[in-house]
DNA sequence: ACGGTTCGTTAGCGACGATAACAAGCAGGG
DNA sequence: CCCTGCTTGTTATCGTCGCTAACGAACCGT
């Protein structure tokens, strides 16, 4: 047999697979957990903090989830695979979402920090192979914040942004912002394209090797890695 | 002497500067507003039925408010300009802004179109001026749940999410991958040299002129505009 | 065996959302 | 004028909720 504590939470969450937060009587997981109503407040001395316990533990899951993330040698790559995976926990567990990312009154869960955490890892991989083009600290938290919107609104309004696209968009927008946007090189592809038919065209010669040019446009690029003042 | 059902609003409105919407009890309203607590269900059947007329509301003011916002010549900085009203409402009214746009149970407020038909109509111009790269729909929801996400962060959690410089990191990515981001015209600028510097050296001939290449770039560019399958 | 801690049970308090029942005012038509 | 119908205010009450007090039973180490 669990402990009383153990069977509170477990109780907790699942009826939180069915209704939200706040529309969760304390007797029902009493109820359901086969405990005395003042164990509740035995254990979590509140009804928020037998709710911020859950969203601690939702986190849990959720990091580890996310740890459970392989990793690739592409670290862009990881990033998205990172952003999807979050936006799969928001849909499969929406009020354990809502409840971990839009806390009530004063009870802020602390694991979010954990979660920023992560993904400064995460974004300090992408760094580390040089496509980064601001702080690591600033680069998650803004994936975290987009990320955040995109599940809320497809949980809020499903109808209006729940199409996955959206998500995609936004994902691809943010990440691309935050490192090196892969299209930057294929778009100076083309002007290299363009540059090597213009000498080509107007001195009839062979046209310089596309690796020179990558070379000097990377020569170019790295200095924009500064964050903007 | 105005109408009970627009004191209830107003002294809705006005606790709702104070504490969160659940929070807020209905005897409370019907206090400040000198009513009796029937008047509330005659006039909006459910304590929902009131909190959405007051989410509604609050959409009014929020759809005024950017309507108000002038219009400039360059429809990408109007774009940008809207981001930042949108963050300081939500930070001015951070309950209504909750109510509005993370709704409890099953009551959206229906004015959540209204407020996407605007940004479309905003966005739209910046398609009409050559400055959109995917449909106009996707754009708009794009830049409404980034944002939205923006400022749930920071409400919910300011110490970490309340940067204002994170406001615009996010928003400058959005709007930037949404519209054709400047930068690109000053990276393909700088391949553009790259390409007249090659020219130079090769032929000795005068450079083609920038206006020829930037010319044909755009139209090597436009083709994207189409959405990825 | 004993005292302290954990857990279960019952009962109850105060506040909340919601409703019923009824009275007061005020319109317009006979 | 009264009668009728509608909106507004008043009071009382119901059921549920979060939460707590009080008590008892089981467990455990010394």
């Amino acid at each position: 047999m669990s402990t009383a504590r153990e069977r509170i939470l477990e109780a907790t969450g699942e009826l939180l697979a069915t209704k939200d937060a706040l529309a969760i009587p304390t007797r029902a997981i009493c109820d359901r957990a086969k405990v005395g109503m003042p164990e509740i407040y035995r254990q979590f001395g509140d009804k928020q903090g037998l709710l911020t316990a859950v969203a601690d533990i939702g986190f849990a899951r959720f990091l580890a989830e996310k740890r459970r993330n392989p990793l690739t040698g592409d670290p862009v790559a990881d990033l998205s695979a990172a952003w999807d995976s979050h936006v799969a926990f928001a849909l499969r567990n929406p009020h354990l979402y809502r409840l971990m990312f839009t806390p009530t009154g004063d009870a802020k869960p602390q694991a979010i920090k954990e979660a920023q955490a992560i993904l400064l890892r995460a974004v300090e991989r992408c760094r580390d192979a040089g496509r980064l083009r601001m702080s690591p600290e600033l680069a998650g938290r803004s994936i975290l914040s987009a990320n955040v919107g995109v599940c809320m609104m497809a949980l809020s309004f499903p109808e209006l942004f729940g199409d996955p696209a959206l998500s995609h968009a936004v994902r691809d927008a943010v990440i691309g912002k935050v490192t090196g946007d892969e299209r930057e090189d294929t778009r100076i592809g083309s002007a290299t394209l363009l540059a090597q038919a213009l000498v080509g065209t107007l001195t009839g010669t062979a046209p310089v090797s596309a690796a020179d040019l990558e070379r000097l446009t990377r020569a170019r690029r790295t200095p924009d890695t500064t964050p903007e003042p």
